[in-house]
DNA sequence: AACGTAACCAACCGCCACTCT
DNA sequence: GAGAGTGGCGGTTGGTTACGT
């Protein structure tokens, strides 16, 4: 704090912003940002914009280094674990992007609240209901979230085999560097996978026991794959059948046959929209 | 190849809560 | 205690890229 009021004092000969730049940052821009905080640390950012001499807001500058410039940002795909993450957790929270986004290491809010707003409520869209509908809940929590979690399995067993026909790893977190599944793992040492004997899902052809865990962190409410293994299961118990669907919904998946296994996140045709309408329609 | 549309994502805006003077 | 300054958050916008016709 005093350091912080030292270069706002320090700075504040300065000749105010008139000229402030928007827009796309250059890459120059960029660098005098980067220095600067490597150099003197995240500190108020309306004096840190002035004395880095950049032509930029406080606020703007804050928002470039926490969601494009931090080194620990990550980038690329969301992963089938964080979408069941942000999933389960919207569930929860709602439009707490930022709480949310806690949970999901070097993601940020805004990065999550954008995947939200295009892919999750364009399956909305197609449904033609409300993304907070419980129409919607439901497609989401017995269709797309167990696909997700078949989807993580299947990428687990495949690890495992890869295991069995004498691969040599060094831990867990290594078990399956090529698949979806280890672009998290790599990346979040807290999080690993191990076979156990409770608390597991089935997949439809019974083959795959794992369960997806995060070590528990004291003191902060992390929510983990596991909390979700635990709230699928339960449903499980409730609807009884394996799939995790609601027994009116899986009569009607197990006629789909082949069809069903369609039900990627990215992969809902209009048929596969369609069955889905008439069968929530029906249901709810 | 050209055009239109959809999807994606970085950046901005406005509001609110908190801190400092 | 009041007002100004600042940071954080969620909502929105606009530019760019990808894709389809």
């Amino acid at each position: 704090m005093e350091t912080e009021t030292k270069m706002a004092n320090t700075c504040q000969g300065q000749e105010e912003d008139a000229d402030l730049r928007r827009g796309p940052w250059t890459m120059e821009e960029d660098h005098i940002l980067m220095n600067y905080i490597a150099i003197h640390g995240e500190g108020r950012w309306n004096s840190l914009a002035r004395c880095a001499g950049l032509k930029r807001t406080g606020k703007s500058c804050r928002l470039r280094w926490l969601n494009y410039l931090r080194p620990d940002v990550r980038r690329g795909n969301i992963t089938p674990e964080e979408q069941l993450l942000i999933l389960e957790l919207h569930s929860r929270w709602g439009n707490r992007w930022s709480k949310i986004a806690q949970h999901l290491p070097g993601r940020t809010d805004n990065e999550i609240k954008n995947y939200w707003r295009t892919r999750v409520q364009k399956h909305a869209k197609q449904l033609q209901c409300d993304v907070n509908s419980k129409q919607f809940q439901d497609a989401m929590r017995y269709l797309w979230m167990p696909r997700l979690m078949e989807r993580i399995q299947a990428a687990a067993s495949a690890a495992e085999k890869k295991e069995d026909s004498g691969y040599t790893l060094q831990n867990s977190a290594q078990t399956s560097a090529s698949s979806a599944y280890d672009a998290q793992f790599t990346t979040f040492p807290e999080y690993q996978v191990k076979p156990v004997s409770e608390n597991y899902i089935s997949t439809p052809s019974d083959s795959v026991v794992t369960q997806v865990s995060a070590v528990s962190d004291p003191g902060h409410d992390h929510y983990s794959f596991q909390d979700f293994s635990a709230t699928q299961m339960s449903c499980l118990d409730n609807q009884a059948n394996s799939y995790g669907v609601c027994p009116e919904l899986s009569s009607q998946m197990s006629s789909w046959g082949p069809n069903y296994a369609e039900f990627g996140e990215n992969l809902w045709s209009s048929e596969d929209v369609w069955l889905l309408q008439q069968q929530l329609c029906n249901t709810i």
